[in-house]
DNA sequence: GGTTGCATCGGACTTTCGTCCCATGGCGGA
DNA sequence: TCCGCCATGGGACGAAAGTCCGATGCAACC
């Protein structure tokens, strides 16, 4: 009896996921959340969650942030990708960070339903018309390198993380998530530790470099 | 005698439109430069330059930030941006940046010619095939108060910007350009306030706003 | 010739950042 | 049950960042 989660921001495209994941499922239950830390409460309670559809831009992520997080917190729950930015190159690096599989936005409701089952299934799913382009490309060592560093992160030191890439100060952040400043720089410091730089700054390009900022700006 | 100045990486593609450029021209000089430093080096040496064709992907520049710095630091001369990306909100955004045209990498040498004639004619030139789909698309109030704040800034700030933008100590970026740390503290305190943030991620997040490619996918 | 803007620095200062010790309690896996 | 990881903090500290006063020289511009 498998479970899913729809994270994606738009509700009419979310009940329409749903319905495609109705068709694909004889049982089983599914949830929904609008943003990625909605996303990320309902895994936390849903621990056993077999499957994620999500959406890449949702308040919360601008692009692969959000993947990263969700991989990095819940390494054993498979996550689909479902982006309308259907090119092979963000592909490609949605694979890399370790997505399960990917879904246009223009897919057919049976093409989604063959995804979900092929992916419960322990497969992976890229798209049939790009399934060659993405696997001529190159993995991008940088992407590797970034998503194994970016899973090494605790949830609250994803948090962090987010916030200080605002541009927020400690004492900020601290308020932000209700601790005080010192617990702010003990994971300011365990943050800089893994992802292998010195300040914030660079922590937040680091962040930034996930950013699929298309150059359409679509929102 | 009109002067030109082509601001491209790639020799070839250089080549190419100094051939395309010499077309237009009856008479007029014709420079090159195969970087954004030298772009700025050469403009200051001829500060009568009329046109700058400008290729967004240089070193020193990943999107519109090359762009950004030129119109700041020499507003007096026109710049045609020279991109292979030729989507509708590119174009948009590179005229909300003080572009007078914008001319596609697959163009072919007659149009070329033609766009180079009439922004020397100071008209503003858009390719045929999107000049519709251009217009329709309304101006991000975002990028047009960046592209004010950032006309602001003088040369050296924005050596000092593009520095902290990648994460540099105000010691380094004092080393990078030979001068004292408590000078580079003073341009980054003017920074701030020309900019309206009060530290440098944030600093460097407006800077990196420019940015139209993932940054993963360097060419 | 005066004014204006820019770049260069100096001292002194406060704030923020970041690191080094350390300790506590909780929670899940071996 | 014990061990390890995590989150939470405390004290102290040095380093970096950022601000406030000031100054000089230089070049352009009217």
């Amino acid at each position: 009896m498998p479970r899913l989660l729809i994270a994606d921001d738009h509700p009419l495209f979310r009940a329409a996921l749903h319905q495609a994941a109705r068709a694909a499922l004889d049982e089983g239950s599914i949830g929904e959340a609008c943003d990625l830390p909605a996303t990320l409460d309902a895994l936390g309670n849903e621990p056993d969650t077999d499957l994620v559809l999500l959406d890449l831009h949702m308040p919360g992520s601008r692009g692969l942030s959000g993947l990263a997080a969700l991989r990095g917190q819940f390494p054993a729950v498979a996550v689909m990708v479902v982006s309308a930015h259907d090119e092979p190159q963000v592909v490609r690096r949605v694979l890399d960070h370790g997505a399960a599989g990917f879904i246009s936005k223009s897919a057919s409701p049976d093409e989604i339903a063959a995804a979900i089952r092929t992916v419960l299934d322990c497969g992976e799913w890229v798209p049939p018309h790009l399934g060659e382009s993405v696997a001529a490309l190159p993995s991008d060592p940088h992407d590797s390198e970034l998503a194994a560093r970016l899973a090494r992160l605790t949830g609250q030191q994803y948090r962090v993380l987010g916030l200080l890439a605002e541009g927020l100060l400690n004492k900020q952040i601290a308020d932000r998530l209700a601790i005080q400043e010192r617990t702010v720089k003990a994971h300011v410091t365990a943050i800089f530790e893994k992802l292998g730089v010195r300040n914030r700054t660079q922590a937040s390009l680091l962040l930034r470099s996930l950013d699929l900022v298309d150059p359409a700006r679509v929102d």
